[in-house]
RNA sequence: GCCCCCGUAGCCCAAUCGGCAGAGGCAGCGGACUCAAAAUCCGUCCAGUGUCAGUUCGAGUCUGACCGGGGGCACCA
C-alpha cells in the first residue's frame, strides 16, 4: 500500500496499515463476539434437558444446577460490579459444562417492586410497561457478556404464569398447620379430623359438633401457617404501606426511603415461620455455605434455652422467661413491659407507708405513676430508646413471691423488658446481670450473688461461670448443673418448666401496595377468609385508575392504610360459586412482598411451562434431590452452587428455606433446603472524588500526581465506596465491552482477585487482561493472514511439564472458584508458548499445546476460545468439552532443588534426584560447598530434612 | 458495648501440612519498532507480610495484646 507521497501522517490508511489485519483489537473481539452468541443461541448450546416434560431430553445422571441470585431490573442500567457473581456462575457452568455434566444455568427477574411503582405513580405508566422495558434493557447487556443461559428457562415474578404458581403455593401454606408432635406441616382437613373426632380438644373444651361453623371456622383459621392477625405491626405513612420487622432500621425509619416508622394494631396477613425456628436453626449445620451468614441467621432467629417460672403475684401469677434459672436465688424484683396485660390487674391502689420516694415517680398513687410512666413510655421513639440506656421505671405498689424460697420481692414497670420477647417479665438479678445492675443501683434494690466470682474480680455482674452460692439446695453446683437442677424442681413443685425462647417473629407478608402479587384469597359475609380454589387461579392484577396507596405526611402516626387495589371496586366486589352457590365476596386487596416471587424461583427454572404443576416432582428431583453418595448422609440436597451478595444472608434466605420446607412437608418436593452452597460473591467498589464545595467532579477525569488527586486543575479530595450515578463514578460493562470486548472484560473481572473478595475497580488495569488474549491470539493465529499458527509437531519435555502442570491446577482453581490464580497459570503458560513458540521463534505452537491452552481458556473468555477452537480445525462448539487433563507423568520432576538453611535463613541450594531420600539429601546439603565454609568444621547441632521443601541446618 | 472477617511491593492480588515471601496483572524505569507518538513487543526495579510480644530448628501462616479497615447485632432477659 502506498501512502500517497503526501505525508500525511494522521490518515486513517497510515493507522489501519500500523495495527496488523488480523490483530485481536476490540473490534475482532465484537465480531467474534456476535458471531458466536448467534452460533450459541441457533444451536441451543446452553439448553440443559430434564427429565420430564416440555423440555425433556436425554439426561445424564451426573448435573449441576448453578443459580445466580436474580436481580431487580432497575431502570438505571448495569455497572461493572453488577456482572462479577454473574460471570463467576458462568465461568463455573461453563467449567462443569465442558467436563460433561449436564449443567442447568440461566437467569431470570425479581420484577415486582417498589421503583417501578412509585413511577407509575409519578408518570402513569403502567408498572408492567416500565418493568419489561427494563427487563429488555437489561437482557441487551448481559446478553453482551456472552453469559451461557438457558434461554428458554428465564421467568419474571411479575409473568402471570409465574404469579398464579405463587398463589397456589400460598394456598398451600393457607392450607396448612404445624404439627408440634410430627414436626412439619400437614394439611387443614387432618387437623378438623382431628378435632371432629375428639382426638384433639377444641380451646374452651365444648365438643367440635357444638361449635357453629364460623366458630368451627375461627378456630381452624388460628392455626394455618398463614394467618391473618390484628398484630402490631411497623406501620409508615410516608410509604403508606407497613413494613417487616426486617425492613425497619435500628433507629426506626424505614430501610427505603428512610422515613418515620410506627407501631400500631393492623389486620395483616403473618407467615408462621416461628413452627420452623428450630428446623431452621438446626439445618443450618447441613447446608454448605458460609459460616458468616449462617451465624447471621442463628442470630436472627435468636433461640435460647432456659425457663419460664411463675411468679404469685396476689391471686394472679405472673410467667418470667430467664435463660438462668440457677440464679433465682437472687431474684430481688420483677420487671413487667410497660404493655404487659397483667400491669393493670396487679397495681396497687396506695403505695406502702415506708415506700422509696425513687420508686414512685412523684405520683401519688401506684396507679397514676403507671399510667404517667406508659404514657412516657409510649412515646418514645425507637431511636430515643436507643440514645438513653438509663433505667427507668416504677413500683406497682406489688409484691411478688420468690417460689423458691418466698421471699417478698417488689414488683416493678420498666422499658427495658420489651413485650416482644419471652413472655414480657423478667426476674431481675442483679448479681449475675449488668441491666438489672443499673436498675438495682437507680432504684436501691438489694443485690445478691448467686454465683461466686473468681478471686479478685472487681466488676458489678458477674456473669461467668464458679460455683452457685447462696442458692440453697443449689450451692456448690456449676452453672449448667444448677440448671437443670432448678429446673426440675420447678417442674416437680408446679412453678415454672424448661423453655425455648426465639427472637424471630412471625413474617408479616401484607403490602398496602399495587405492584406485587394478588392474594387468592376472598372474604364472606362473615369477615372470613376463603381460599379460592384452584381453578380459579391466577388472580391477576386489575388496571387501577391511579397506583399511589394513600400516602401521608411521613409523621402522621393515625393515619389508616389504603391500598391502591382498594379503588379497583368493580374487582373488589364479586360474585362467586365457591361450591354452595353465587354468593357476594370482597377481594383481599393487600398484595404479597416483594420477597413471595423469590422464596421459590429455583423451582419454577426447573419447568418453566409446565401449567400442571409448579414443577414436575422428577424433575425437581433430578435437580435439587439429596444425593447422599456425593454430598454426605445429612445431605438436604438444593441448588448445587448459588451465588449472591450477603446482604440477602437474613431476609430471602430465610423466606425461601421456609417455603421450601413447607413445600417439603406437604410432598411437593424431595430436597429439604433451597440452596445446598451458597457463596457470597464481593462487591465492585469505586473511587468518588468531591470538590472544596462537596460535589461530586467526574471520576474519569480526576489525575493523580504524586498521591493527590487533580480535576480541573483544582485538588480534589478522594472517597471510596460504592459506583452509583449521583457518585459520578459508574463504570459500565457496555463500555468495557466496546474498548476491549466481552472476553477481556470477563477475564479482568475474574483475574483481579478472589470471587468473594471486595476491590476497587480500576479501567486502567483491564489492558493487562486484554494483552493477554492478544499475546495468546498472536502465538496460534498469523496477525498479518489470520492463518491458524499451529505446528504438528510433539513439544519437547520441558513445555509438557509445563503445560500438564497448568492443566493440574486450573482444574483445581476453576473447580473451587479461584479464578484468579488459574489465570495467572494460563497467564504462565502463555508466556512460556510465547518464548518458546511464538512469532519470531519457529514455526508455530504445536497443536498438543495449542489445544488444551484454547478449551482451559474457553470457561473465562468463550468467544475468543470457540473461534481459536474452530479456527484450530474443530468443527463443533467446545462448549460441551473435552475437558484437558493432566497426565501424571509430565507432573513428577527427575530432580529436587533443596533450599538450605542455617540457623532459619536461605544459605544455598543443592540439586538432588527426586528419588533422594532424606540421609542422602541431608548428605548432599551438609558437603555443599558454601555450607561447608559457614559451618567451619563445626558439627551441626540438628539438622531438619523436610521431603520435597527444605535443610535446615541448626549450629 | 458485644460478636465476626480482613491488613503482604505505589496499586489489585499469589504463597498446600508452619518450610526459599512472589505466581499473575497495573503503574514506574530501560530498550525495540516509529520521523514522532499511540498501540505492540522485550527487559527490569520495588516489600520482609499493620505493631509489639510469645511458641518453634523455622511464623505471612499458630497464640496473646494493641492499631487500622469492613461487616453483623444492639436493653432479646
Amino acid at each position: 500500500m502506498s501512502d500517497g507521497g503526501t505525508g500525511n501522517p494522521g490518515t486513517s490508511t497510515a493507522a489501519a496499515e500500523a495495527v496488523p489485519a488480523h490483530r485481536y483489537t476490540a473490534e475482532l473481539a465484537a465480531e467474534i463476539e456476535r458471531r458466536w452468541q448467534a452460533y450459541w443461541e441457533r444451536h441451543g448450546t446452553f439448553h440443559a434437558p430434564n427429565p420430564v416434560g416440555s423440555l425433556a431430553g436425554p439426561v445424564p445422571e451426573d448435573k449441576l444446577f448453578v443459580q445466580d441470585m436474580f436481580p431487580y431490573p432497575s431502570g438505571a442500567g448495569l455497572h461493572v460490579g453488577h456482572p462479577l457473581g454473574f460471570i463467576g456462575t458462568d465461568v463455573f457452568a461453563r467449567f462443569n459444562r465442558m467436563l460433561g455434566r449436564n449443567v442447568l444455568h440461566t437467569m431470570g427477574f425479581d420484577a415486582f417492586g417498589l421503583p417501578a411503582e412509585q413511577y407509575a405513580v409519578q408518570t402513569g405508566t403502567h408498572p408492567r410497561t416500565t418493568t419489561e422495558a427494563n427487563i429488555e434493557r437489561y437482557l441487551a447487556q448481559i446478553r453482551r457478556l456472552g453469559l451461557g443461559h438457558d434461554e428458554r428457562r428465564r421467568i419474571a415474578t411479575t409473568d402471570i404464569p409465574y404469579y398464579r404458581w405463587t398463589q397456589w403455593i400460598f394456598l398451600k401454606i393457607f392450607g396448612s398447620w404445624y404439627d408440634t408432635n410430627a414436626r412439619k406441616a400437614r394439611p387443614i382437613p387432618e387437623l378438623e379430623a382431628e378435632f371432629a373426632e375428639g382426638r384433639r380438644a377444641t380451646p374452651d373444651g365444648r365438643p367440635w359438633g357444638e361449635l357453629s361453623r364460623v366458630e368451627q371456622r375461627k378456630i381452624i383459621d388460628s392455626y394455618r401457617l398463614v394467618y391473618l392477625d390484628e398484630a402490631p405491626v411497623n406501620w409508615c405513612p410516608g410509604l403508606g404501606t407497613v413494613l417487616a420487622n426486617e425492613e425497619v432500621t435500628a433507629d426506626g425509619r424505614s430501610e427505603r426511603g428512610n422515613f418515620p416508622v410506627f407501631r400500631r394494631n393492623l389486620r395483616q396477613w403473618m407467615m408462621r415461620i416461628t413452627a420452623y425456628a428450630d428446623r431452621l436453626a438446626d439445618d443450618l449445620d447441613r447446608l454448605d455455605w458460609p459460616e458468616k451468614v449462617k451465624t447471621m441467621q442463628r442470630n436472627w432467629i435468636g433461640r435460647s434455652y432456659g425457663a419460664r417460672i411463675r411468679f404469685p403475684v396476689g391471686e394472679h401469677g405472673v410467667d418470667v422467661f430467664t435463660t438462668r434459672p440457677d440464679t433465682v436465688f437472687g431474684a430481688t424484683y420483677l420487671v413487667l413491659a410497660p404493655e404487659h396485660p397483667l400491669v393493670d390487674e396487679i397495681t396497687a391502689t396506695t403505695w406502702p407507708s415506708d415506700v422509696d420516694s425513687r420508686w414512685t415517680g412523684g405520683a401519688a398513687t401506684p396507679p397514676e405513676a403507671v399510667a404517667a410512666y406508659r404514657l412516657a413510655a409510649s412515646q418514645k421513639s425507637e431511636l430515643d430508646r436507643q440514645e438513653s440506656r438509663d433505667k427507668t421505671g416504677v413500683f406497682t405498689g406489688a409484691f411478688a413471691t420468690n417460689p423458691v424460697n418466698g421471699a417478698a420481692i417488689p414488683v416493678f414497670v420498666a422499658d427495658y423488658v420489651l413485650m416482644g420477647y419471652g413472655t414480657g417479665a423478667i426476674m431481675a438479678v442483679p448479681g449475675q446481670d449488668q441491666r438489672d445492675w443499673d436498675f438495682a443501683r437507680e432504684f436501691g434494690l438489694p443485690i445478691i450473688r448467686t454465683v461466686r466470682p473468681p478471686e479478685g474480680f472487681d466488676g458489678e455482674a458477674y456473669i461467668g461461670e464458679g460455683p452457685a452460692i447462696n442458692s440453697g439446695f443449689l450451692d456448690g453446683l456449676g452453672i449448667d448443673e444448677a440448671k437443670k437442677t432448678i429446673i426440675q424442681w420447678l417442674e416437680e413443685h408446679g412453678h415454672g418448666e424448661g423453655s425455648v425462647q426465639y427472637k424471630l417473629r412471625d413474617w408479616l407478608f401484607s403490602r398496602q401496595r399495587y405492584w406485587g402479587e394478588p392474594f387468592p384469597v376472598v372474604y364472606d359475609e362473615d369477615g372470613l377468609p376463603v381460599a379460592l380454589p384452584e381453578h380459579m387461579l391466577p388472580v391477576e392484577l386489575p388496571d387501577v385508575p391511579d397506583f399511589s396507596p394513600g400516602t401521608y405526611d411521613p409523621d402522621d402516626r393515625d393515619s389508616e392504610p389504603a391500598p391502591p387495589l382498594a379503588k379497583a371496586t368493580d374487582w373488589v366486589e364479586v360474585e362467586l360459586d365457591l361450591g354452595d352457590g353465587p354468593k357476594r365476596y370482597r377481594r383481599d386487596t393487600n398484595v404479597m412482598p416483594q420477597w413471595a416471587g423469590s422464596c421459590w424461583y429455583q423451582l419454577r427454572y426447573l419447568d418453566p411451562y409446565n401449567d400442571e404443576q409448579f414443577c414436575a416432582p422428577e424433575n425437581e428431583r433430578y435437580w435439587m434431590g439429596p444425593r447422599p453418595a456425593e454430598h454426605g448422609q445429612d445431605d438436604p440436597g438444593g441448588v448445587d452452587l448459588y451465588v449472591g451478595g450477603v446482604e440477602h444472608a437474613v431476609l430471602h434466605l430465610l423466606y425461601s428455606r421456609f417455603w421450601h420446607k413447607v413445600l417439603y412437608d406437604l410432598g411437593y418436593v424431595s430436597s429439604e433446603e433451597p440452596y445446598r452452597r451458597l457463596y457470597n460473591q464481593g462487591y465492585i467498589q469505586a473511587y468518588a472524588y468531591t470538590d472544596a464545595r462537596g460535589t461530586y467532579v467526574p471520576a474519569e477525569e480526576v489525575e493523580e500526581r504524586d498521591g493527590r488527586f487533580f480535576w480541573n486543575g483544582q485538588e480534589v479530595n478522594q472517597e471510596y465506596g460504592k459506583m452509583g450515578k449521583s457518585l459520578k463514578n459508574v463504570v459500565t460493562p457496555d463500555e468495557m465491552c466496546d474498548g476491549y470486548g466481552a472476553d477481556t472484560f470477563r477475564l479482568y473481572e475474574m483475574a483481579m482477585g478472589p470471587l468473594d473478595v471486595s476491590r476497587p475497580w480500576a479501567t486502567k488495569d483491564v489492558v493487562g487482561a486484554h494483552r493477554f488474549l492478544q499475546r495468546l491470539w498472536r502465538n496460534l493465529v498469523d496477525e498479518h493472514t489470520g492463518a491458524p499458527r499451529v505446528s504438528e509437531e510433539q513439544p519437547d519435555a520441558e513445555t509438557l511439564r509445563v503445560l500438564h502442570r497448568t492443566i493440574a491446577e486450573v482444574r483445581e482453581n476453576f473447580a473451587n472458584l479461584r479464578y484468579n490464580t488459574g489465570i495467572a497459570r494460563l497467564i504462565e503458560l502463555n508466556n512460556h508458548v510465547t518464548k518458546t513458540f511464538g512469532p519470531g521463534n519457529g514455526d508455530g505452537t504445536p497443536r498438543a499445546v495449542a489445544e488444551p491452552m484454547v478449551l482451559m481458556l474457553a470457561p473465562l473468555s468463550p468467544h475468543l476460545a470457540e473461534e481459536l477452537w474452530s479456527l484450530l480445525g474443530h468443527e463443533h462448539s467446545l462448549a460441551h468439552g473435552p475437558f484437558p487433563e493432566a497426565d501424571e507423568r509430565y507432573l513428577v520432576e527427575d530432580t529436587a532443588e533443596y533450599p538450605i538453611q542455617v540457623n532459619g535463613k536461605v544459605r544455598s541450594r543443592v540439586v538432588v534426584p527426586a528419588s533422594a531420600g532424606q540421609d542422602e539429601v541431608r548428605a548432599a546439603a551438609l558437603a555443599e560447598e558454601k555450607i561447608v565454609a559457614l559451618l567451619e568444621g563445626r558439627q551441626p547441632r540438628k539438622v531438619i530434612v523436610v521431603p520435597g521443601r527444605l535443610v535446615n541446618v541448626v549450629v
